[in-house]
RNA sequence: GUGGACGUCGCCUAGCGGUCAAGGCGCCAGGCUGUGGCCCUGGAGAUCGCGGGUUCGAAUCCCGCCGUCCACCCCA
């Protein structure tokens, strides 16, 4: 098929028969943010694109190559929000949340963008649903935006997933730690990959995560992160570990977890789904006590963590999860002649005022026609205006399940309808 | 950004150098001139992703582009 005009590359409309997955999906996660105490912010799409290179980090790939950077008319220099944390805080800052009762919990679902080359559960423009608790350091927050998360995953009924653990220090233990993994791996540079040659110089973090068989055996006797937390910091994690196993939710420690972003301090955690893909995390986050500060508000804790709706979607049809069943069309209004085209419209018309999900016939079709629709549309009902009916102030209603159907005067069908 | 597979009516697929590109689903209509789901019959619907090349001749071979998917990179 030939198009003039498709949806840009990595890009997909969402059809009708897609929506009752959205709108599950939407629906628990905006529940489950107001049942834990989160109020819902909206920030724009746009944002000034050194917000992001700010905080995300100079050398992470998203500032690098995933950002759609833009000018306007007036030559400022602006991002399509590339991930959802930033504006948050931006967002926390500018209307002076320091002011509200900390923390201050927030949730979103936004569209994100990332210049990515597409594959499936991939894509340049998807959803993210967020919630970030900004303004205390307790690591009884962690545990909660965890839980929250881990609850979203249940009340949709996702099943074999692993939620995965680590702390990555703060300012005062990771530097030296970074330094001890440098001169870990300085005598090992010609055994491990060129990408890790690369994260050696730039991101030398990364090098845990490298997946190239070479790496694996340097990588297994590379020093734990975990070791070599500050004292802050490694209680911080135990306690968050407590939390998590007083709420009875599983996790794995993944000593060779880190992201993408420079901001996380201490908690890091992923969500994987049971079928592992290159792109399967469902859904991440961290701690980012450095993060507001950064953008010139105060020392601010604060915690979060994003999950992305198309790949819930995706693993929710691979586990055949069905949406609940939605409302459907209650009434097709049939009609026999053209002298009761006006009737059939009028009747349709009221039935909806009255709430009942209602379409007319068009064109003009034969009742054998009309009737196919009626059943292809999958309504419960079919509404027949013949000649007789017409004239009698009346109208014939057939169930479709059964074909049962009785003739009787309009007030009465519509009340049968409304039920 | 790197490597690979694939792209035929709305959907799924056959055809893989030589008549008007075939079938199934779906859609429309008829069989049943006031009635659906099953069945039968017919119809509409395809510049064979786009552009170029090779050839007497290309959906079929070659190249480029676009798109989808897979593995990297990275991430949701």
């Amino acid at each position: 098929m030939s198009l003039r005009y498709q949806a840009p590359r990595g890009t997909q409309d969402i059809l009708p028969e897609d929506q009752p997955y959205w709108d599950w999906v939407r629906e628990t996660a905006a529940r489950l943010a107001t049942l834990f105490g989160y109020g819902r912010i909206d920030t724009p799409i746009f944002e000034p694109a050194a917000l992001f290179i700010r905080t995300t980090g100079e050398a992470t790939d998203i500032v690098q190559k995933e950002m759609y950077v833009f000018h306007d008319r007036g030559g400022q220099e602006l991002a399509l929000r590339p991930e959802g944390t930033a504006p948050v805080c931006r967002a926390y800052l500018e209307h002076g949340m320091q002011a509200r009762p900390q923390p201050v919990r927030l949730w979103y679902i936004a569209p994100i963008f990332r210049y990515d080359r597409p594959q499936a559960g991939r894509y340049r423009q998807h959803h993210q649903f967020g919630v970030e608790a900004i303004g205390d350091g307790s690591p009884l927050l962690d545990a909660e935006v965890i839980e929250l998360l881990w609850r979203l995953y249940q009340e949709l009924g996702l099943s074999g997933l692993s939620l995965r653990l680590n702390s990555i220090g703060d300012r005062n233990c990771r530097p030296a730690y970074v330094q001890l993994l440098r001169d870990y791996y300085r005598d090992k540079l010609d055994s491990v990959c060129t990408d890790c040659r690369q994260r050696y110089e730039r991101n030398p973090l990364r090098l845990l995560d490298c997946k190239q068989e070479p790496c694996q055996p340097v990588i297994a006797g590379a020093p734990p992160i975990t070791d070599h937390l500050c004292r802050e910091c490694a209680q911080h994690f135990s306690q968050l570990r407590e939390c998590l196993e007083g709420l009875g939710i599983p996790y794995e420690l993944e000593p060779r977890l880190v992201r993408g972003f420079d901001y996380y301090t201490r908690t890091v955690f992923e969500v994987h789904p049971p079928v592992e893909g290159a792109q399967s995390a469902l859904g991440g986050g961290g701690r980012y006590d450095g993060l507001i500060q950064e953008l010139g508000g105060p020392p601010t804790p604060a915690v979060g963590f994003g999950t992305g709706i198309e790949r819930i979607i995706l693993n929710l049809k691979r586990q055949e999860a069905l949406p609940p069943a939605e409302g459907g069309l209650d009434a097709f209004v049939a009609y026999q002649t053209p002298e009761a085209r006006l009737a059939a419209l009028r009747l349709a018309s009221r039935l909806r005022r009255e709430g009942i999900a209602a379409v007319v016939a068009t064109g003009d079709r034969s009742l054998k026609a009309q009737m196919r629709q009626a059943d292809a549309r999958g309504a419960r009902y079919a509404l027949i205006l013949g000649q007789r009916e017409l004239e009698a102030g009346t109208v014939t209603v057939r169930r479709l399940a059964d074909g049962q159907q009785q003739t009787m005067p309009l007030d009465q069908a519509v009340a049968q309808l409304r039920r």
